[in-house]
Parts: C-alpha cells; structure tokens; sequence
DNA sequence: TTCATAAACTGAACACTGTTCAGTTTATGA
DNA sequence: TCATAAACTGAACAGTGTTCAGTTTATGAA
C-alpha cells in the first residue's frame, strides 16, 4: 500500500504542461479544439502510456495472468474504476500489450539487410527467435492470449496478418524469384513452413520446462533448425 | 441447476457395488484392508475419474480458462468443497488432465511402425500434429498451462522427458544408425529441430486466428514442412 | 442391536478477481 | 461568478479458488 495520501478527484499527476514547455504543441490551437482540450488530450495520452507501462511492467515479471486492473491502479495511483476511463476493459490493454508486441517483432524481422537470399531468410528466422526468448512472456501472451473467443483480435487478424508475417511472404517471394526457394508449393505453405519452425522453436525454447538440452547446445539448436529449414525447401 | 433434490451427507453416487457385482475385486480381501475400505477406494477412485471427465467436457468445450471447481461440482452433482477431498486444488486438476494428454499423445506417436526409416519419422511428426489439431484445447493445456511458477510439474518434467519425446530421440537415434540422419550434429539437437517443427506448426494450425491460407492447403503444409524438417537434416 | 468413531460431505465464510455506477471533486469557459 | 462537463472515486455486484467448523452417513466392535 505505502502512501496513506487522501486521493481527490483530479490528481495532479500527469502534470500540467505550462507554456514554458518546450513540448508544447503551439502548432494546432484555436478553432477546432481549444488549447485545454487538447492539452486534456495530450493528458489523457500520457495517462494511457502509464497504465500500459505498469501493466507491461508485471507482465515482463510475472506474466499476462497476473496483469489485474486493481493492481495496476495501485501501480499508477488511480482508483481501480479510473482505468475504465481510459480501456474498455482488461482485454483491451492485453490487446494493445500484443500490438506493441507485434510491433517491435516486426522490427526485428525487417532490420534484415538482404531478407530475399538464404542468408537473409535465415537472420530473420534466428532474429524472430531472439525476440521471442529476449521476451517470453510476451511473446506468450501474442499467441496464446487466453480466453480465446469473443475477441475482436480474433477479427483483425484473419483481416490482415501481422506485418512480420509480411516480411515473411515478401522474403519468400524475393527466395523464389532469386531461387533461393525452387520446390514448387505455394508462397503461402512455403512461408507457414519457416514460421512454424521458428515459432515452434521460440516456443519450446520458452516453456523451458522442456529443455534437458544443455545450454551451450540451444544457440546450435536454433542455428541449425532454422537452417535445416531452409535447407528442405529446395528439393 | 435442475434439480432441487436435498443433499445431504453421504451421496448415493456412486453407488455401492454389490457382491453380485461381476466387477467386485474378490481377490485381494481380508487382513490388510477391509472389504468395505476397498470398496469405498474404488468408489473413491470412481469420483475420481467423475470429476476429470467433467473437467474435461468443459476443456474440450469451452478451454481450459473455463474450469472452474464451482461448474464442476454442479455438473456432478457435489459441493464445491468435496472436490477438494479428491484434488489437492484446481491445479492439480489441470495436472491429471495433462497427464491424460501426453499419455494419448505418446499413444499417437508410438504407434507408428517403423520410427527408425525417414517415413516412419515422417508419420510419426504427421500423428503428432493430427492428434494436435484433433484436441486443440488439451494440446494448448498441455503447453500453455497459464500460471507458470509453483507447479511441481516443471519438475516433474525436467525430471524426465515426456513420453512422446523419448519415442522420438529413439527414432532419431535409430534413424542415425540408419544414416536417415546424416549431420553431425547432437542427437537432442536433431530430435528438438524435429519437435520444434511439429510442434509450430501444430501450434499455428490451432491458433486459428494466424489463418489466410486456403483450407486445402492445410494438409499440404502439414506434410510439406515436416518433410522439408527431415530433408534439411541430411547435408 | 447399540454406539463411539472415522469418513464423507456441506454451507458459510474469506480474500481475491473484473466491472459498473451513483455521486463527488475538479477544471473549463462564458 | 457559476453552470456545465470532464475526471475520478468508493461502494457495490457477481464471479472466482479455497478453507473449515459442523453435519450426515457408514463402519465395525461390543
């Protein structure tokens, strides 16, 4: 609990920003929107981060099960009811726990320099990795969010595929033109084929109950996998 | 709810076996235990199984989040807290159901002919991913069982590998002496880049969500990535 | 058959969730 | 200065897992 502070209405955090701030906005004030609206917006924004830094805060340490809005409202100094002002509902900032997820994952895969060689293709898959084991329990919660219906995820995602799969077909079209790739299935079963194999590495490799692997072996593990991968896709 | 019958103590369920009964164990009375104590085991052993029937009806049907002890005892028609004289908590409920999972999946895997050839290794990742995506909702629990820390089943796992990945570092094992598995590379690494491969694209096919890829294309990915897996491990 | 004892079982409680909403406090702009 | 809107709280509701005192039933010896 710690501080005993009486809480009011209004909290003072996020401050204010006055007009000395060089943040200021001073490019859009006026008609539209007033200058305390958009202040208020600016407000509201930070006030947004917050709840998603405390929120990704314990599920970097304990996991998405533990992510409780009573907790994070202790985290933050809000009223439980406060964060409801902000997120429809927990669901809603496990969501946007996995778009950030997805987000940085797909930075990862698209630092790759030549994405369309062997090479290339084989980075993206041991940086895919990375990702997933530099961060587990997120990784955890972008694919296995729990509650798996209702979702309106469920709907974004069969609309568009994450954008690191993206870079997936783009490098699998690349492969093929520069035959890199020559068996003759579709891009679509070829690019399932690499992700299911990383994923499926990055997974294990997570649930580390199942490692009786000793560890100077794992970074072979996920050398040799990706490209035995590659590999078995030329005929 | 239904009925509205009045309980009490003492549950006719189940129900006494009889002498007559052809399934009375006849064999083992007397000094050590007594006739009705033997009974009431087995009777316990009935309440038992009850209990991980229903836990598993509502697995299957609406995930493993969805187990609750309350649902349970409503379905079997006991208090909540009876349950517990069975099961230590609801964690040690999900345990027996995961137990019950990779018994029948190692069932899957062992039933395969000739694990030694590429064929065999091949069918063997093929029974893998069928028995996955046939029971989508035990496989997601046997992997992904929510709270990670406490649970002695990490080490039980760490203890011993399951069952299914002994069958396969045989096959493995036999398919080097075989020279189905050229590279030089460890046995567990070669066993995990096949596990890793199965089991990510068994994860994918169940994560519907990660699907733009035609439905006849499904059984062609299954059977393309594992064979691609067992190609790229021979240089 | 009687009866103390052990086993099985229940009901009420506790502490914890997510979520809602009436009511309070604060900021705004005329 | 002051009505209004926005921000926020506190208490409540319904749900969860779990515990435990107390009740009911079955048992086996007297």
């Amino acid at each position: 609990m710690g501080s005993e502070v009486k809480r009011t209405g209004k909290r003072v955090l996020p401050k204010p920003i006055s007009d000395a701030n060089p943040n200021l906005d001073t490019t859009y004030t006026g008609n539209v929107m007033s200058k305390s609206a958009s202040r208020r917006e600016r407000e509201k924004e930070i006030l947004n981060k917050t709840i998603l830094q405390a929120a990704r805060e314990v599920l970097v340490n304990q996991g998405h099960e533990a992510i409780s809005i009573r907790l994070i409202a202790e985290m933050i100094e809000y009223s439980p009811s406060a964060i409801y002002l902000h997120f429809k509902d927990r669901g809603a900032i496990l969501q946007a726990l996995i778009d950030e997820g997805f987000d940085e994952l797909s930075a990862c895969t698209r630092k790759v320099k030549n994405p369309g060689i062997a090479d290339g293709v084989h980075q993206m898959g041991l940086n895919y990795i990375e990702f997933a084991v530099q961060n587990p329990r997120l990784y955890e919660l972008m694919f296995h969010p729990g509650a798996p219906e209702d979702q309106e995820c469920r709907r974004r995602m069969t609309d568009s595929p994450p954008d690191c799969f993206v870079a997936l077909l783009e490098a699998v079209e690349a492969g093929q033109a520069a035959k890199v790739f020559t068996r003759l299935i579709p891009v679509p079963v070829l690019a399932y084929s690499l992700w299911g194999q990383v994923h499926g590495i990055a997974s294990i490799a997570i649930a580390r109950q199942f490692f009786w692997i000793p560890d100077e072996q794992i970074s072979l593990l996920f050398r040799e996998s990706t490209r035995a991968m590659i590999v078995g896709l030329q005929p």
